[in-house]
DNA sequence: TATTTCCGGTGATTTCTGTCACACTATGAG
DNA sequence: CTCATAGTGTGACAGAAATCACCGGAAATA
């Protein structure tokens, strides 16, 4: 796969150097990528596919905080591998998906080689941390359905389809809700014309 | 005010530059430091006093996320100075402060010459990262009384003392909550032992 | 085809939280 | 001292969401 397309920006010298030092690796669907307490040895790039980050309960649930697409870094990931420390988080293949593993010892040659680079990474930080204001903006002040409706949005605008092919109880998990809940929710959208119920797929209008 | 004591670790030669290019500033306290929307030209680090990190609601909700005491930096500051970027979150001095200034001229040349810097700043996204997932854990997993719990301990934490000073109405505006909650929730607290209840303000038992 | 499993719909009930109303008290200003 | 004000306590009620219970249909599997 030619990910270089992904990052117009990088300097030539800095792409050889991480195309010979870097390693790719495949997913697939549902496979977890990272979980929480696991030591981090290199940074993640996602090339291909949608990456789901998200925080485990105690008693398994599951809530989603963003996605990570192609072209965009894992920032946890990061800031774990420069400082050898466990993440705090859950990463999981929402679909195959296609990543960029860049060794640890790598990351701070090139902050500090590569203006491109450091950029990159300043660019993630302040990417993720506005995402998850944003998220701490939705449970703080918002109720279920316009969470519900936040959720739906985002799922296809990252997925570019208008399809949501989830079970009303994976959104549940997701947003920490309960199947009921949600299924009610979204019967009051679909009478309000704002999406199409099917079995196991909603459909954006 | 001799700063250098709560950074052993930066070489000399960074110190002396930090004291030649940086600008000290003196808040008091309820003052407004940085808000939603404005441009940041300048790293803030904390000397003396604790700094609120909020997020303000459309309808004047003030959702705390964390504190920040001497010795720490405000990654928000870092990430918009760096990229010349408007804030999306409010700081507040809670008591009278102390904040240094650090150009963000400055910025890339420390990160690429001093190691001492680079890690600090590494540091504090990881730590500011870590203090927002444990916000978004406690509003999405947590009920009103344990998020109370939470709040009084981190702030006894951080202000180094039993005593909470604050009227039930601050802290109701914090958890984005109402003041009979609170009050109901406290009583209960008091009842179990866990504190004491006076006129604006708690003693953490 | 028969059966089981998964998914979604819906009512009833409960719990948590927010809101309204009002009373009481400590504190500070005049 | 008197009064105004801010802080607190508490009952009653409303609404959101979680939970329980149960049903019917679709899809998968034997």
């Amino acid at each position: 796969m030619d990910w270089k397309k992904l990052f117009p920006q990088f300097e030539p010298e800095l792409i050889t150097l991480i195309e010979k030092e870097a390693v790719q690796k495949s997913f697939s669907a549902g496979e977890i990528i990272m979980r929480t307490g696991q030591y981090i040895k290199s940074t993640a790039v996602v090339l291909e596919g949608q990456i789901k980050i998200y925080r485990e309960n105690i008693d398994g649930g599951e809530f989603l905080m963003y996605y990570l697409g192609p072209g965009q870094a894992c920032a946890v990931s990061m800031i774990c591998a420069m400082q050898s420390q466990t993440s705090e988080i859950m990463a999981k293949a929402e679909e195959d998906a296609e990543l960029l593993m860049i060794p640890v010892q790598l990351m701070d040659e090139l902050m500090i080689k590569y203006k491109s680079w450091y950029q990159f990474v300043i660019q993630t930080y302040r990417s993720r941390f506005d995402e998850l204001l944003s998220v701490v903006d939705n449970i703080a002040f918002r109720n279920m359905d316009e969470r519900l409706e936040f959720y739906l949005k985002r799922y296809t605008e990252k997925h570019g389809r208008k399809n949501i092919e989830l079970s009303h109880q994976q959104i549940a998990d997701d947003l920490n809700s309960s199947r009921e809940v949600i299924s009610r929710l979204l019967k009051k959208m679909e009478q309000r014309m704002l999406v199409k119920l099917h079995r196991n797929m909603i459909e954006l209008l």
